[in-house]
RNA sequence: AGGGCUGUCGCCAAGCGGUAAGGCACAGGACUUUGACUCCUGCAUUCGAAGGUUCAAAUCCUUCCAGCUCUGCCA
């Protein structure tokens, strides 16, 4: 593969760095991990974790591996392993190995004894509370427990009777004997074994201990080989313990390195899981996949193309410093691709009724209209034309009439002439009100000579519109999701009640070619965006549902 | 308060002693059977602040300031 170009060689730098100091010669040493929990779903997120460590590893031509890091029984659930599978495959990547973090609880244990061979770790009978209470704060040791110099004997002995299940739940843990006193909290005799009498999902009810986080990764790392494990910079202050536990063990002769990058954050979204939990209980969204989450399922559904999310997350770049990249540079990334894939068809949000009172009563006539949008790829995909049917009684925006125009409007008003796109040139010659004054239809006329394709009026027309012929007319539901709202930090103080906008549009028109779409076609809705078909949403009303992808950018908008 | 991390344009982000890349956003203009797309043009005398070293500093040193983060038997 080419990656020349590729965004990551224009940052990252301090993991480009540390890789070519650690690996010189041979680059494709370079094994990388995605080590998601299965506890839920992934979110944009995990897919940048996702996109770091395997693009870093078809870079330099090394190994990628993902690894289920399933230590935790209570809070993990089987049926997150294969959602999060797909996710990944549907992000474009594949790993050259699957394994989860449980197949090493053997190997894990036998490690913790050697820990306590050694003398560095020992068992302790205080409650979590009690743990707690002589933790010591920053700034301020701790004390160390009444059971940290046991014997190593009696430390063994322990140790596998709590393997053996004769305590129960939080009775006892096995924790490492470093620093009560040091300043990284993390190191002042850390837990690495914990009782829980729980089944696990892949083992079953073989053990009732199950190792720490802090205590299992880099163990998982380095029986794999990892050589580089990029994790968040929430790990930061972990690393030395990372570092401890894989230099106490010899048998691991490759040491692992940990590299800490920033994570994504967004304006204007919700990324906290639990925030993402609690809008799902409460019902305020679909669930995990609902559109205005961006969540993998979530995008995936609202229509953002894989490769857009990919290119965002490359060019957005990979530094240390805590940032909030705007939502509209991931929208940028979405049109991108959107704009090259799309097929622009004529679709009415609102529509306003249009007569053309010049145009012979029974007849329609077929427009053999070209998709003018859409690169090279959706040329070969899809029929270059389609039929699209005209006739006296259409169907226009209702934003696109003014009775009184403003100063920059140039589209239909009294007595002005537009172009329907790809029809006729029309002129409007009256408006029809209800007794309320509320405009209820449009009366034109058209110019035959103006007929697209073959326009012998020579006039050059401004105003453009998009329009769909009333008695062929597919219903269809558009929704739109505009603008997001909210973010983390509002959600935080408890506005969770209507977390993103959603406009339903319930009434809306689509040319009847739009009744072949698939979830997999994009469209362009003219001047509305970029939609796709909702394979999961129905309507009540039974009507096909679209989901508006992205809008599009628009320097006039009528109010 | 003790530790750690970070501070370059409105938002991301290059730069690693030789005189501020790029993208988004924004503002002009051209083109256009939609005002989209495309295409030109503009957009940091300045790198959190103040000192210092040097012929030369965003890059080295010193001090200060600001933001984030750490006291789960979660990951």
């Amino acid at each position: 593969m080419n990656t020349d170009n590729h965004p990551l060689l224009n940052t990252a730098t301090f993991i480009h760095n540390a890789i070519r100091q650690d690996l010189g010669a041979d680059l494709t040493r370079l094994h990388t991990r995605f080590p998601p929990e299965p506890g839920g779903f992934l979110h944009i997120g995990s897919a940048k974790a996702v996109y770091i460590n395997a693009e870093l590893a078809q870079i330099y031509g090394g190994k990628f591996n993902l690894r289920m890091d399933d230590t935790n029984p209570v809070k993990e659930d089987a049926r997150y392993v294969q959602a999060i599978q797909d996710e990944i495959h549907w992000l474009g990547y594949e790993w050259d190995a699957l394994y989860k973090a449980s197949d090493y609880f053997q190997i894990m244990y036998d490690c913790a004894v050697e820990l306590i061979e050694k003398g560095v770790a020992f068992v302790c009978d205080m409650s979590a509370e009690e743990i707690r209470a002589t933790f010591g704060g920053p700034g301020e040791a701790g004390t160390e427990s009444p059971y940290r110099n046991r014997s190593i004997e009696e430390n063994l002995d322990l140790f596998a009777r709590m393997k053996a299940g004769e305590f129960s739940d939080g009775a006892k843990t096995l924790r490492a004997k470093i620093d009560m006193a040091s300043p990284n909290l993390n190191m002042r005799d850390p837990v690495i074994y914990r009782i829980a009498h729980k089944e696990h999902s892949n083992t079953g009810n073989t053990w009732c201990i199950y190792p720490m986080y802090d205590f299992a990764h880099p163990l998982e790392d380095a029986i794999e080989g990892i050589t580089h494990s990029l994790c968040g910079l929430e790990f930061i202050d972990h690393r030395p313990i990372y570092e401890w536990y894989v230099n106490q063990l010899d048998r691991f002769v490759r040491k692992p390195r940990q590299i800490e990058f920033a994570e994504i954050n967004l304006t204007n979204t919700v990324l906290g899981k639990r925030h993402i939990r609690k809008m799902v209980a409460e019902g305020k969204i679909d669930g995990w996949d609902d559109p205005r989450l961006l969540t993998v399922s979530g995008m995936r559904r609202r229509g953002y193309p894989a490769a857009a999310i990919r290119d965002f997350l490359g060019n957005t770049g990979v530094a240390k410093a805590q940032s909030k990249v705007e939502f509209n540079l991931l929208e940028h990334y979405v049109r991108e691709h959107l704009k090259d894939m799309a097929r622009t068809v004529m679709v009415v949000l609102e529509p306003l009724k249009v007569t053309i009172t010049n145009y012979p009563d029974e007849q329609t006539e077929m427009l053999d209209l070209a998709y003018d949008s859409g690169g090279a790829a959706a040329e070969d995909a899809v029929p270059a034309t389609r039929a699209v049917p005209f006739s006296r009684a259409i169907y226009i925006e209702a934003t696109d009439f003014m009775e009184e125009p403003e100063k920059k409007f140039f589209r239909l008003a009294p007595g002005r002439e537009v172009r329907l796109k790809g029809a006729y040139a029309i002129t409007c010659t009256g408006v029809v009100k209800d007794e309320s004054g509320n405009i209820t239809e449009i009366l034109a006329t058209y110019d035959p000579a103006t007929r697209s394709g073959n326009d012998t009026s020579g006039r050059k027309i401004k105003g453009v519109l998009h329009w769909v012929e009333a008695a062929h007319a597919l219903p269809i539901e558009a929704r739109l999701y505009d603008t997001l709202v909210l973010d983390d930090d509002t959600a935080e103080n408890g506005i969770v009640d209507n977390p993103h906008s959603l406009n339903l549009i319930p009434n809306a028109l689509a040319e009847p070619a739009l009744a072949a779409a698939t979830a997999d076609d994009r469209f362009q809705f003219m001047r509305q965006g970029y939609f796709c078909l909702d394979e999961i949403a129905t309507a009540a009303s039974g009507k096909p549902v679209f989901n508006r992808t992205v809008g599009l950018k628009s320097s006039y908008s009528a109010k």
